[in-house]
DNA sequence: TCGCTAATAT
DNA sequence: AATATTAGCG
């Protein structure tokens, strides 16, 4: 196989290159630099969304800069990330839980209103769909319903009872501090990586300062000092067509599983997810 | 501009 | 399968 010869070549050469911890991208800028860009062969597709890219749909940028034009990576839901989701909804009370404000209660680098929306959708329909069972075996245990498969997901995190009221009129406010014992958990977190040109992103988050207590079903305040600007690192990388596994970062030290789907979708596991 | 839902795209 | 994006409305 010279083809894996060649490969090793320019890993080699790859690897040498890659930034140091210090140096690694923050979620919340550019995700992927040009020069990886090209590395990976990564190309934008042109229109859709564009959603960092700041040309207006009416400028014509004829020549094309990868780094502006890049998409993100689709963002992963690790059931931490969810847990934290959960929990900033059920903080925010039924009202309040917009995704703009989730969002920022969340306060995770490189999270986007719109990764929010799209997750609040999917979670909105899953709890739905767990009212109409019979209520009670929401966290762990379904399966049974045959329903779309994010629920996976879902039922990583014990959904706050009253969420699961039929009657949306009046919630509760807050929920009563049980469930808030995240508290500093590892900042360890899980990547994975999609090959065959599929990059997924990774989100790390710090600390959250806080939630405020709610008070009469209004959330005062200041949730919103995202000061909280040394932890945040995020990291892409793309997987070509590699066998190797790229692991030489110190974050990313050990191997994962490399695990093969039905479709010859390879996907690089980094760090064991940790469930709570 | 934001949010919501349903549909569709990747 | 899991997310993203879009359309159409308020």
């Amino acid at each position: 196989m010279k083809e894996d010869e060649n490969e090793a070549n320019w890993f080699s050469k790859w690897e040498q290159e890659l930034p140091s911890p210090d140096e690694l991208t923050p979620l919340s800028q550019s995700l992927i630099t040009p020069h990886l860009a090209i590395a990976f062969n990564i190309q934008n597709n042109s229109n859709s969304g564009g959603d960092f890219d700041s040309s207006p749909p009416g400028e014509l940028n004829n020549t094309d800069e990868p780094a502006r034009t890049l998409k993100r990576p689709r963002l992963v839901w690790t059931p931490q990330l969810h847990k934290r989701f959960v929990d900033a909804v059920a903080h925010l009370g039924i009202k309040n839980a917009v995704p703009k404000t989730i969002m920022q209660l969340m306060s995770v680098d490189g999270l986007t209103r719109e990764n929010v929306a799209s997750h609040l959708q999917k979670y909105r329909l899953y709890l739905k769909r767990m009212q109409g069972l019979s209520n009670g075996g929401a966290a762990g245990g379904n399966g049974s319903g045959g329903d779309p498969a994010t629920d996976h997901l879902f039922a990583s995190s014990p959904v706050p009872a009253h969420f699961l009221r039929s009657n949306s009129d009046h919630y509760l406010p807050y929920v009563p501090v049980a469930a808030l014992q995240h508290q500093q958990q590892q900042q360890q977190q899980q990547m994975m990586v999609a090959g065959g040109g599929g990059v997924q992103l990774q989100a790390r988050y710090g600390q959250m300062g806080h939630f405020g207590s709610p008070r009469n079903g209004q959330f005062e305040h200041s949730y919103l000092s995202r000061q909280n600007s040394s932890i945040q690192q995020g990291q892409v990388q793309g997987v070509q067509r590699v066998g190797t596994t790229p692991v030489n970062n110190s974050l990313v030290s050990s191997y994962g599983e490399e695990v093969e789907g039905a479709n010859g979708r390879k996907v690089l596991t980094l760090f064991p997810t940790g469930d709570d």
